[in-house]
DNA sequence: CAATTGATGACAACCGATTGCCAAATGTTG
DNA sequence: CAACATTTGGCAATCGGTTGTCATCAATTG
């Protein structure tokens, strides 16, 4: 057990450990990466060395000279919207037991930010999961020419995808609503260059069309609490009952509207959100709305994405994975008001 | 204009442009990042070859050669906590404006975790901030010895660190609650290793000697709103008539055991929480609580960092940055309850 | 015991940039 | 026009690994 003076000199390298075991650099580098390629007490010697010297491989020259970067890049429109949170998460823990790093971008909201992360990222990341994208399909299939690709809440033919089922849970929704008699509801719309607000939108049409009732489009509004105001005096001015919101955000915002004007809810408007993120549960009053296993999304978003990258022999991997949503019925939804 | 085939092939190096231009690639290279050590009209032509190949630089490549990676890591305990979200964003608009990479990790609340990543970033990152570090002091300073480093809401010194000034914020809330006719008053701690928790006790306990209150300790408690309903029991049980919660999902926390319960708030108890984040505004009732212009706290950390990285003939770079904090007072603190 | 086979490890090229050093080209001055 | 100062740009080493190729040596086999 030799004395080491530690800490001040900078990193070890496979040379130094070559060095140190009297091998060529390439051995060692065989050595940790192929251990069937050497000799099981050279192996032992080199590995020894590396753990004396407290080794850790530069991961800037591994992907300089082997072309993957081990990282992975997460672009989300907004890192403050706690939708994201949950699949932040979901993402960071899959990759990380992967070995793999996360790249995280916010990119605003904005397709040319979206679009130019991706470009950097083509050159540092193995891959990129993109969630919400507001590319349109032509360029969201132009980058999945270039670097894997999977994408969340975002269907284009040709492009992996884990798609999360809102709009069969807002039929769910409209019924709920329905069997507390409320005819008369409102689509508070979310951006239009969302693709979740416009399948939820077709669905909640179609099925209102089934069901004879009336569905109108309001909007669009920002997915954020602030444009939840807008949206409460948009709902109340059209004069339904009812409405659906196109997130969390911007029902949670209506609730805060709506009890500055001194419309109760549930007793004169009936609200529901969708993605139940953080905050759903203690607002006041509580938010009926969509859930759906967003963490387990995000997981689901990096195995398609990592079976990509490592085509392994099993079977093929899934291009398509569609999660499921339930209606969590709270305080916010309640029986039609009795007519004036 | 020539037609040029693109899309499919790999990214443009150096060595494209240089053969495009008939010049070498270290002159490539010098008219690109020194432009003044190339003559005005092989620059232009450089130049504009770079364009038509739509060259992006190659940041592994630059990052090997050079030593510096462009990327800084940001370690938070907990990704889903919503005090992180405005930090997170404002670190990483900072940093996109100064052209670096976030890296962002989640430590889990750990301090092995902390302390590996630490180790992985020394190698892939310029600079690394840390928030709310559970590292001791002695391995804070080791690491900062190794890789620049700055800390949120952990003061060590050596160590440059942004504070948030919530223990004089904490002495604005005792006395909040003091002039609200309260004398038994409980703090809510957070984690046993977390300072911040530590400082704000302290700090607690000079004032409430200092007004002749008693201020009694009840916890450790985790920062989730799990913890929320022990803590709330705990409090009940001591039969204190406000507390004061380590942050605000703890608070937020004890609003819903509370309400469980069937105790109400403020009228039978008082919570005070701390942080300000994203639902204190429209919890039930809404709460009362320490707010700091966070997203701010995350920009200034990534100034102080890049004075580290590039020190600019300028002044010296401080060392310490305290952010201002104030009460807000909401609907979850009131008047002490009558007497029995 | 000679010959074939396989395991082992060294050499060197390469990934894409940066940068010190030096030679060639250019411009300036006496 | 010669001598010198200054640009300008090429060569080659370097960063820390990976990987194809090949020589060497030991083991197995006929």
């Amino acid at each position: 057990m030799a004395m080491q003076a530690a800490g001040t000199e900078r990193p070890a390298t496979i040379h130094d450990i070559a060095a140190m075991c009297g091998v060529a650099a390439s051995t060692v580098s065989r050595a940790l990466s192929t251990p069937d390629r050497v000799n099981v007490r050279t192996r032992v010697r080199i590995e020894a060395a590396a753990a004396e010297l407290n080794y850790t491989p530069n991961s800037q020259a591994k992907a300089l000279s082997s072309g993957r970067t081990g990282a992975v890049g997460v672009l989300v429109p907004d890192i403050t919207n706690p939708f994201y949170f949950d699949l932040i998460r979901g993402t960071q823990l899959q990759l990380k037991a992967a070995g793999y790093t996360q790249l995280l971008v916010d990119t605003e909201e904005s397709d040319e930010v979206e679009a130019s992360s991706m470009e950097q990222l083509r050159k540092s990341a193995d891959g990129i999961i993109v969630t919400a994208s507001r590319l349109s399909d032509e360029a969201l299939l132009a980058a999945a020419a270039k670097i894997p690709i999977v994408t969340i809440n975002r269907d284009v033919a040709g492009v992996p995808a884990v798609v999360i089922d809102t709009p069969s849970a807002t039929s769910q929704a409209l019924d709920h609503l329905i069997s507390l008699g409320h005819t008369r509801i409102a689509y508070m719309a979310g951006p239009l260059t969302s693709q979740s607000s416009t399948l939820r939108w077709n669905a909640l049409a179609a099925a209102a069309e089934d069901r004879g009732v009336e569905v109108r489009r309001l909007g669009p509004f920002a997915p954020k609490t602030q444009s939840g105001a807008a949206a409460a005096d948009a709902a109340v001015h059209s004069g339904v009952t009812a409405c659906i919101a196109f997130n969390d955000l911007i029902a949670i915002g209506m609730l805060q509207r709506l009890r500055e004007r001194g419309i109760r809810v549930p007793e004169d408007m009936s609200v529901v959100g969708c993605d139940d993120i953080f905050g759903a549960d203690f607002c006041n009053p509580p938010l009926t709305t969509m859930a759906s296993p967003i963490e387990q999304a995000g997981r689901v978003s990096v195995s398609m994405l990592l079976a990509q990258l490592n085509p392994l022999a099993g079977g093929g991997s899934r291009s398509r994975s569609l999660m499921p949503t339930h209606l969590t019925v709270r305080g916010s939804t309640g029986p039609v008001p009795a007519g004036p």
